[in-house]
DNA sequence: GTGGCACATTTTGTATCCAAAAATCTCGGA
DNA sequence: TCCGAGATTTTTGGATACAAAATGTGCCAC
């Protein structure tokens, strides 16, 4: 279980991401150190953590509280990552990936070939979209050879997230859905092809379009 | 003064900046608590907010050591900088600068004016310069209405420089760094002109070229 | 000489204590 | 009723104490 801090951190941030604590509430460190059974002192370096994540706004002298994410929120987050990740693709195609990149990417893009052109996708098939979009994402940013990318993108990562493909049972939902991810693997096969033929500005863009 | 956290944050970061730290050398809680005269308390928690910012890397289970800049990793940050900044222009092309920052960013513009298109510079005019650039940065950082790149910039602000404009006094030197406001400052204007124009994709190009 | 084991030291992690600052409450007076 | 001075409570900031984990050291057997 790691540290004291390590778990204040992950709960918090679980019941923060999940709604689980009213975003009207206060927190303070006595409230959230007896919330979880601790001391002051780790959840207080937890709070820190969290306000640095952008998941809670210091009120000097009467706590934090938790920051209100308005849909805008989501798109100017959107619009960051955008950019860092565009960044990365662009660099990896005037890099050239390695041996290691290529074997992540394809398989990314196999594990989503499978689902696409389909009519309708059922909620494990959303699971696996999500799965290797985010394999494809993380591995571009970790392969551009930039770690400040990285840096800058861990700090607008945990921004909470209407919990994606939550209504896939609905009718038309899953044909909305379906296409999203269409899209999105032709997408990510466009990308990659740009990497992989070593057009940076190329790639750049397609992966800002994409993000 | 402000509390013993930000005195310790900023006094260690300067020595780091400044490279009176030692590169090899090891930092523990007590070490730098005693190199500072504080309790472990607070320099625990500069040291967390120094390892998340960059500068320190963490030696699990035996302090912190400071973490080595190359100049690659100067060439690095500067691109994250310049994507991001990059964004901020571009969006405040498309929303158009209110009043405070046309104000801001002309007197920024208006203090190097006087520097430009002379022979060479004394070390006054380059502290001008830099005081200058950084208004025109922060005010567009600040002005495009996006949190998320200040939030991302933050993490990479604090790279150590070398201390720019130290070497003035050589011959030739004062030629080159004059050349160099001389374009940064061209950059400024253009810049300006394409956001005050409303076009998005000038000042963003621009912006990424100049940073 | 080498490998391993026990012990000392260092270092971190956590809890608790105290003080200072800020906010909130209370109560008397206009 | 409204306002303000002072008391009270909250809340944070910082120091210290202690425990646990990791690291380093030295000795002994082989």
């Amino acid at each position: 279980m790691g540290t004291a801090v390590e778990t204040a951190v992950s709960e918090l941030r679980a019941m923060i991401v999940n709604g689980e604590l009213p975003v009207s509430d206060r927190v303070t460190e006595s409230s959230a150190a007896s919330l979880l059974g601790l001391s002051r002192t780790p959840v207080r370096a937890a709070l820190a953590q969290l306000e640095t994540e952008g998941l809670l706004v210091k009120l000097e002298g009467r706590g934090y509280k938790i920051r209100p994410f308005s849909l805008e929120d989501l798109e100017k987050a959107s619009e960051v990552r955008a950019a860092l990740e565009a960044l990365a693709a662009g660099r990896l195609a005037s890099l050239g990936p390695s041996q290691e990149t290529v074997a992540a990417i394809e398989s990314s893009i196999a594990m989503t070939e499978g689902i696409v052109s389909r009519s309708a996708v059922t909620r494990r098939e959303v699971a696996i979209y999500q799965e290797a979009n985010e394999l494809f994402h993380t591995t571009i940013v970790d392969a551009c050879d930039n770690d400040f990318v990285r840096l800058g993108l861990e700090k607008i990562a945990n921004i909470p997230i209407v919990a994606p493909g939550a209504f896939t049972e609905v009718e038309g939902m899953a044909q909305a859905e379906m296409l999203r991810i269409t899209v999105g693997h032709t997408q990510h096969v466009i990308i990659w092809d740009a990497i992989r033929a070593g057009d940076a500005v190329r790639a750049e863009h397609m992966m800002r379009e994409h993000a």
